[in-house]
DNA sequence: TTACTTAGTGTAGAAAATACACACTATATT
DNA sequence: AATATAGTGTGTATTTTCTACACTAAGTAA
């Protein structure tokens, strides 16, 4: 019910849990706090949300101001907001996950105001998080592993041009287990939406992988049909 | 971020789409506002969130006070806040569904203040709803259709004690498609969690079929486990 | 007793999932 | 030039799951 409309003391915020990966680990983007509460301790980055913002261009903002970057892959995924999360009063906040391919150079410009440094730390150790920031991370990662399993999003943590090898890394990664090589590239290939390109990897030292793009037009055509890993 | 606690002008609601299944048809409660914006309308009941309470608490509260209802399964799944969704101002709204068995005799009573009535329409024909909540009932049904494909929350729908012709009509209800009945049989026993009774229908003018339970304790061992039809 | 209505059951073929091992190729090293 | 190294790339047989499909059994009503 929404005729009454209330001056209420409790504030709408929005934290991300912005996942990167750099070819090796995969990765999230962790600020230090410098103001109590939670003075020095690592927290999601976040923020209020403008008046006249929707929900998805607050969150896509808080990422611009954090990392510079624009058009990457965020997803609302749900609304914590226990009475006593916050210690100074009543916060509900909404996460959202973002998926970043690191490792240009642009993807991280350190942050302002409400933090002593920002930083990608591996998720295999992440230190104490502040607030209810755990419980909102454990959630994200939980519902990525569900998504990644269904539609092929884990092509936005990868270059525009990628190996197999590197692709079936990200899925391991994120769904916490080995797969097997064969099969993978069977289902991954059988479900039509990878370009192979007339073009290798260089600059190793072994047999060079052939790359692929993901093929967005194949993408949009399948919509609905579902893979699982 | 979380640190600074302005004084917005900012609303958070809470809207639910509570699922009911009467035996025959799928039905969602709805509301006849009597209030300006949107008099007249039909809209989803909800409510803002009280300063104590969880958002559970929240949602489990908006429909306790519609239909004397308790401990009914609510999910909590998306929020909507584009700043024109209410014409007079900024309302963000999460959104629950829930899933109730109809047709004993305490499913609704009636509401109070700020609705002229309430009633269970059928999904097949909903009238116009007011905001944009046929926005938030699309995604919730959308929801509900990918839940149920993996998890068994069709039984909530159900009485305690059940035929498997029912299980299947609530299946066939939310996918909105036919489902063979030899198939179904086969995968909703095997995935294990129902207990077969040594009772049958009774008041039937045909042959009555055995009734079953949803076995609780199973499904707790099985967690993670997914079906799909 | 008969007619009616729904309950309840099995199988064969197709498709998908899984388990599994070796030869190839590019580079680096000697 | 020969060799070591490290990751690429490929096929098949087996098992499991999915799909399509039709008749008999049981109970009630007339």
């Amino acid at each position: 019910m929404e005729q009454i409309l209330p001056h209420l003391d409790s504030v709408f915020s929005i934290d991300c849990v912005l996942f990167g990966f750099d070819g090796k680990e995969l990765k999230i983007l962790l600020i230090e706090r410098n103001e109590e509460p939670f003075k020095d301790w690592w927290a999601l980055p976040g923020n209020i949300v403008g008046a006249d913002e929707s929900l998805d261009q607050s969150a896509a903002r808080i990422l611009y101001e954090l990392t510079g970057l624009r058009g990457i892959y965020m997803e609302q995924y749900y609304a914590f907001g226990d009475p006593g999360r916050h210690p100074q009063g009543r916060v509900i906040t909404l996460a959202y996950y973002a998926l970043i391919r690191l490792g240009g150079d642009k993807d991280l410009r350190p942050v302002s105001t409400y933090a002593k440094q920002a930083n990608w730390l591996p998720i295999t150790s992440l230190p104490k998080l502040a607030f209810d920031h755990q419980k909102i991370y454990d959630k994200g990662l939980e519902k990525i592993k569900r998504r990644i399993k269904h539609q092929p999003i884990a092509f936005e943590l990868l270059p525009e041009k990628f190996t197999l090898t590197q692709l079936q890394h990200v899925y391991e990664l994120v769904l916490g287990k080995k797969l097997d090589k064969r099969n993978f590239r069977k289902k991954i290939v059988s479900f039509g939406v990878l370009k192979e390109l007339d073009e290798k990897q260089k600059g190793v030292s072994y047999r060079a992988a052939t790359l692929y793009k993901f093929d967005k037009r194949k993408y949009a055509k399948l919509f609905g049909k579902e893979i699982s890993f």
